[in-house]
RNA sequence: GGGCGAAUAGCUCAGCUGGUCCAGAGCGCCUGCCUUACACGCAGGAAGUCGGGGGUUCGAAUCCCUCUUCGCCCA
């Protein structure tokens, strides 16, 4: 057995490790799952990302996670599929290409609609494939030979046939209504995409004259009076007695000077403002249900970009606005009219006002309600299943939390309005005869009428992309295909997303799964957090406080990334990271990557080329440290599996971690080292060595050196497993070193450890602590009296529990060399002059420091360590005295209480004894 | 306006079914160490009225009520 010299330098640098090893992943065709394997499925299916996104640090948390949580079920043995993808958004895409050719000084209008698409589909080859070349980068093992995009031919066919279906249902039909309507990005809007943000505007009180009432004028409050030259009414409510005189008079609406009834409604509410509310129904959704009950006429008063008058597209009834105000945008507009109400008196009063105001999600313009013509689903007998599945527990979400958020917004689904007026995105498949009206949605597109075979015109308008997002989990896989992969792959076990997106798609998903599959479309919704800044605020572009995620790679290794994310983010919690210190930010990342490879450097530079597997080792030959690193191990193997099965990804991080640092670096390595090194400089051991079982202690036998190697081979071994998910190259590229490679192999395909409960031993384990504590009480009084770290000391230990005797012998050389030590003996009372300290079992120590010690500071020393003793006992005395303790606790924790307090009493009187022979008082 | 969540060390956060929690981690801080795997490290240490008040209980950071502050979602 030779060692073999590792030529490994001191710091882990991940540039040249991270891509040829996902290559090799890639080669090996690792990520690629297979519809014909024999192996139970597990299967994600990727939130899209934008075609048109590059990669933030949010994606690179929901990436992660979902990384984590495949590799660790490939390596439990599943046919593990993650399938990604991108999504074409519609509106985000259109954008994006719209600036491109803003740039060259043209427009979409200039150059067409099929030369637009055609445009956009030229850019989104070009650079579509960012994002996911950038999750290579970061390490993610998605199945690349399955990704989709919505906007493939394929994937289009499953959404037109989605549409067919369900006008074929009677599930889409054609509402006249006001929508949500971006003026920037001129489209209308789902409820979903128009989103609240909370505002300080004005409450402008404006007075409109009326003709026969009790009074001459009223007062409505409005917090957009530019929408006032669209009013055909004012209502009060029918209870308000304030008002009841005015119903049924007209009032004359300034500026359009136009006469509009007073009329009565219930859905005003008479604490807002005065009681009167101005009635637009054409620009606002209310006023338009008011205005159906009553039969009023809807001016459009506000061309599709948001301009008043008759200029641009799609403003009726432009007459109403008078020449001065035509062509203004609405909050110029809004500006003018106030100043021409108060010029006429009209204006009583403007006052702050909080509310909320509704923004496009894409763009963050101030969405304007407009009347206009969409189609809309039904979405209650959509929502039924998908609310049923997640009562009865077939669907889960984690954390539990959101349940409430879900039901609530599936008990009150509004219907959905799926057109958008834009050219990216799938054209809606309707078509109307030009002759005879017929109109129908068709799965081809059809070049007559079927009823008349007169010429047919498609409609303009184009699908909302999360339209075509909620078929994910079964249109990538073929559907409406009978495909192998779909059979394989659908239903698929765990969705990974922000909480954002419940609504937008995991709830939509849900709801198609069961209308078109029959089924769910996966078991468990993992909601996570958001990674947030210093100051709690979202990271974003506009804000500038976002961190790339490939800057980090680069600074770092994707490995430091992960890490940090993963360990930093709690179940369902938000990770806070601080964006203008990144080396602060990620350093729990980089130096724990850099104590992996230090390990592995350590542990790689001692191993022969062969080493014995654990089951092999004859138990006799363990020492006590062995029996409790191996212990220890099939503990953490346990709690860190149990603890990703629960999404605790932290906690199996960091599990992993105090095995890895604290127990097997700090501890184990350690004590074993001197075991490492016997035998390379001694020659062959003396047969009596030989004899002598290790676990007494005495010179190391070549036996306790192979010994050791297996422990130490399969502690390292089995620790990189558990740690593969997290941290992917850096584990793999130390695995690939370890003794014992086949050529091939990789852990990324490696069985997930199984705990060996031949290997458990509690006893081990607390004897093995008490070992440690008397070393860290050793130490700390050295530091406690500045004992330089190069001085030997000498030290008694007495020891009074039942197995401590055997246990501190045993490892006596340990103790003596992580104490530092020059002698050390079990026997006798302590004498002399020294530092002691005391342990819960009645043992003690005593560090001899002639010269250095200072009676009257080991008085201080002992006793501060007896009042604290003194307190906890009187504290546990009380509750040990309390009869309702005694009565009503667990037998088993007054069992606890008990022995803690035998225990804390010997360790007082152990001190009391020293305090007493010292002469303190 | 309704709902959900958070408030624990200087900072960022764990603490799951109330009792091994006389409150933990990482980062930062202090002291001493380049101990031949690691200074991105080792050893030792300081640091918290668990947001305020009330309650339930033998027992509360943990459960309930209430107030304060801050997030998020919905209208």
């Amino acid at each position: 057995m030779v060692t073999q010299p590792f030529e490994l330098p001191p710091q882990y640098d991940p540039r040249d490790v991270e891509r040829p090893l996902y290559q090799r992943w890639l080669d090996a065709a690792v990520f690629t799952a297979r519809a014909d394997s024999p192996k139970r499925p597990y299967v994600i299916v990727i939130p899209p990302p934008n075609v048109t996104a590059i990669l933030h640090v949010g994606h690179g948390l929901n990436n992660v996670i979902q990384d984590v949580l495949i590799r660790f079920e490939r390596m439990r043995g599943r046919e593990a599929e993650w399938l990604p993808g991108t999504d074409h958004a519609g509106i985000a895409t259109q954008n994006v290409v719209e600036r491109v050719l803003a740039d060259e000084g043209t427009s979409r209008l200039d150059i067409g609609r099929d030369a637009f698409v055609a445009r956009v589909w030229a850019f989104v080859r070009e650079t579509g494939n960012a994002i996911l070349e950038q999750l290579k980068v970061i390490g993610c093992s998605c199945d690349w030979s399955r990704t989709r995009f919505t906007f493939d031919a394929a994937y289009s066919r499953s959404v037109r046939e989605v549409f067919v279906r369900l006008w074929e249902e009677g599930l889409i039909y054609r509402g006249h209504r006001v929508i949500h309507w971006c003026p920037h990005c001129l489209t209308s809007l789902s409820d979903e995409e128009a989103e609240f943000a909370e505002e300080t505007g004005t409450l402008y009180y404006i007075r409109y004259p009326v003709k026969g009432g009790p009074q001459p004028f009223l007062t409505v409050a409005t917090t957009r009076p530019e929408t006032m030259l669209g009013d055909t009414a004012v209502a009060v409510n029918p209870t308000d007695r304030r008002h009841a005189g005015f119903i049924g008079k007209t009032a004359r609406l300034p500026i359009v000077e136009a006469e509009i009834p007073i009329i009565a409604d219930e859905a005003v509410d008479p604490k807002f403002g005065t009681g009167f509310v101005k009635v637009t129904p054409a620009h606002d959704a209310n006023d338009f249900e008011i205005g159906v009950r009553h039969g009023l006429p809807m001016p459009l008063i506000m061309s599709e970009d948001g301009r008043m008058g008759d200029e641009g597209r799609g403003t009726r009834d432009g007459d109403r606005v008078p020449a001065e105000l035509r062509g203004l945008d609405r909050f110029d507009a809004r500006k003018k009219i106030v100043q021409m109400l108060q010029d006429q008196g009209l204006l009583e009063k403007a006052e702050p006002h909080q509310h909320a105001v509704r923004h496009c999600y894409r763009c963050d313009t101030v969405v304007e309600p407009r009347l206009s013509d969409q189609w809309f689903v039904k979405m209650k007998p959509l929502a039924e299943p998908a609310l049923r599945a997640f009562r009865t527990g077939e669907v889960r979400l984690v954390p539990e939390r959101w349940g409430a958020t879900y039901e609530h917004w599936m008990e009150h689904i509004r219907d959905w309005n799926i057109s958008r007026q834009l050219w990216w995105g799938h054209r809606i498949p309707v078509f109307t005869c030009v002759k005879c009206g017929e109109q129908w949605a068709d799965r081809q597109d059809p070049t007559a009428c079927r009823k008349c075979g007169g010429p047919v015109e498609q409609d303009p308008d184009v699908l909302d992309t999360w339209f075509s997002s909620w078929l994910w989990p079964f249109a990538t896989f073929g559907w409406p295909d009978e495909t192998p992969d779909l059979r394989r792959f659908y239903p698929g076990d765990t969705l990974v997303t922000a909480p954002e997106i419940l609504f937008f798609w995991v709830a939509r998903m849900i709801m198609a799964g069961f209308h078109f599959m029959k089924r769910k479309p996966f078991t468990t919704v993992y909601l996570h957090g958001t990674v947030r800044d210093t100051q709690h605020r979202k990271m974003s572009k506009s804000l500038g406080n976002g961190i790339d995620p490939l800057d980090v790679v680069r600074l770092f290794g994707a490995d430091a990334l992960r890490w940090t994310l993963i360990a930093g983010s709690a179940l369902g919690a938000d990770v806070m990271l601080d964006p203008n210190d990144l080396e602060g930010a990620f350093a729990p990342g980089r130096n724990f990557a850099n104590k992996l490879w230090n390990i592995g450097r350590f542990v790689l530079g001692q191993l022969p080329a062969t080493v014995a597997p654990i089951e092999r080792i004859d138990r006799g030959t363990l020492t006590l440290a062995d029996r409790w690193i191996l212990s220890r191990l099939q503990a953490t193997i346990r709690e860190a599996t149990a603890s990703i099965e629960q999404f605790r990804l932290d906690e199996g991080a960091k599990r992993c971690f105090e095995f890895v640092w604290r127990e097997l670096a700090d501890w184990y390595v350690e004590a074993v080292k001197p075991r490492l090194a016997a035998g390379l400089e001694a020659g062959p051991p003396s047969a009596a060595a030989q004899r002598a079982p290790a676990a007494l202690g005495g010179p190391a036998s070549s036996s306790s050196r192979a010994t050791a190697h297996a422990v130490l081979a399969y502690c390292f071994d089995t620790a990189v497993r558990l740690l593969h998910p997290v941290v992917p190259f850096i584990s793999e590229e130390l695995w690939q070193k370890l003794p014992g490679r086949a050529a091939g192999e990789l852990l990324a395909v490696a069985p997930w450890p199984e705990p060996r409960p031949q290997l458990d031993e509690p006893k081990a384990e607390a004897q093995f602590e008490r070992v440690m504590q008397v070393i860290e009480k050793i130490r700390a009084i050295r530091a406690d009296y500045r004992v330089a770290p190069k001085t030997r000391l000498s030290a008694t230990l007495v020891a009074r529990g039942t197995d401590e005797p055997e246990a501190f012998r045993s490892e006596r050389e340990t103790i003596m060399r992580l104490a530092q030590l020059e002698r050390l003996s079990f026997d006798g009372q302590p004498t002399g002059v020294g530092a002691h300290a005391a342990f819960g079992d009645g043992s003690e120590v005593f560090v001899a420091l002639e010269g250095a010690i200072d009676v009257g500071q080991e008085c201080r020393r002992l006793s501060t360590e007896r009042e604290r003793l003194h307190r906890q006992l009187s504290g546990l005395a009380a509750k040990l005295s309390n009869e309702n303790f005694v009565a009503r606790a667990p037998a088993a924790v007054v069992a606890r209480e008990r022995e803690k307090e035998r225990e804390w009493r010997f360790q007082r009187d152990v001190l009391d004894g020293k305090l007493k022979s010292l002469g303190c008082s």
